[in-house]
DNA sequence: TCCGTTCAGTGATATTGTCACCCAAGCCAC
DNA sequence: GTGGCTTGGGTGACAATATCACTGAACGGA
């Protein structure tokens, strides 16, 4: 019941002073989502506002042209603050939240979340400073769409998607998708990239082979 | 002293509890700041929240290779809360704010605000609300750059920098800016909307003559 | 095995961005 | 005024990226 070990695992919320911490658990419940569930979007509207314990969420959008840009991920430690934000606004908010592992996560109701930012300073610090980080995140992502290279791009996307292992399990089309792009844009650059010896290619997988020549050109500008 | 009417020019403010009202007009300070000053960014950090009683302020981004991109316009009746939340998140943050007019705010420093977050659920509301509007925008910039054509991005903007008068007094270079592209390419689609009887050019000058056609390049997916 | 679906490759063409210039308009000192 | 200087804008050549219209290969069921 009183299990506030998962508070711990969160920078922002371990200074919480211990009623503050007590409140926050009782009032919240720890959910299971399974890999591949929309979260939130056109269609799942949830009332809560998530804190990741495991699992990673990747936020994304589609245009009215059906095309589909990933916009940032939500990784464990993290909230996914925008997503009240953007309920507030009661605007027609196009983006959507998939998980992309399972997932488990503590849901705050907004009942809830409101007494935590009227009562708690370092609540308060917690969420703005979450918001801060979002927001710098789309900064960058504009800065990338409209004046960033796609090769480079590709390249420091592959590295960061293929932070664990050397093997990438992922099409073309997922790939366009998170740069904003079309597939055969990305099979160009890709085949550009076998070419030099920076990966190996089949089916639905990419292997990188020289990590180094990579994040070289991930860091040209 | 005791001047609370700039406080009923903000709709999420006039909801607010009278104390709560007097809290903020004693705690704040107004300001009048000339056109063209950069209030916020590399090397001018405010520790204030502002809210905008008259004109408008322009926030924009330049990236690393030198080149600019407009994300969004502060105008009155509205706050900057971005410039807040960047501000917590000790982040470099390479936006900069510039007045377009000469402007009137309301500043509201750091301490008054938590106090306010803290006492106010309409306050938060509001706060929360500004954030989501800002946050919107910076999704329809994301995609419009990674998915718009860029004559139908530079018809919709003509439109709403002249809401006023048709007369635009701009160049070409501002006008890349706004759109995050190169002059020469704006120049091109200037003298191709020129040679299509949409508007008319002088040196630093844009007349809108055909509204409508404008208006439905604008619209066109 | 056949069939349908997903994934990837490719040439042609359109759009947009980059580079390297040029020239013209306005400004200011003299 | 005249001559330079700065700023705004035009242009051609070319590179990068996007779009379109296909093709075939790989995989998974029935």
């Amino acid at each position: 019941m009183a299990d506030t070990v998962w508070i711990e695992r969160f920078h922002g919320l371990r200074t919480l002073p211990e009623p503050v911490k007590a409140q926050l658990v009782t009032e919240s419940t720890v959910m299971k989502v399974p890999a591949g569930t929309a979260v939130f979007g056109p269609g799942a509207v949830p009332d809560n506002l998530l804190f990741l314990l495991n699992g990673r969420v990747r936020v994304q959008q589609t245009s009215e042209s059906g095309r589909d840009i990933v916009l940032y991920r939500v990784e464990a430690g993290e909230s996914c603050v925008l997503t009240t934000a953007c309920l507030l606004a009661h605007e027609p908010y196009s983006a959507e939240g998939v998980t992309e592992t399972e997932v488990t996560a503590v849901a705050i109701p907004r009942g809830a979340f409101d007494r935590l930012m009227a009562s708690s300073k370092e609540f308060r610090e917690f969420v703005l400073t979450a918001y801060a980080r979002r927001i710098t995140d789309l900064f960058r992502v504009i800065d990338d769409v409209a004046f960033g290279r796609i090769d480079v791009r590709l390249a420091g996307r592959l590295l960061s998607l293929a932070s664990e292992s050397d093997e990438l399990a992922t099409t073309h089309q997922q790939l366009a998708t998170e740069l904003g792009t079309a597939r055969e844009v990305i099979s160009r650059v890709l085949n550009d990239f076998q070419k030099r010896g920076f990966i190996a290619q089949s089916r639905g997988k990419i292997t990188l082979l020289d990590r180094p020549k990579i994040a070289q050109l991930a860091e040209s500008t």
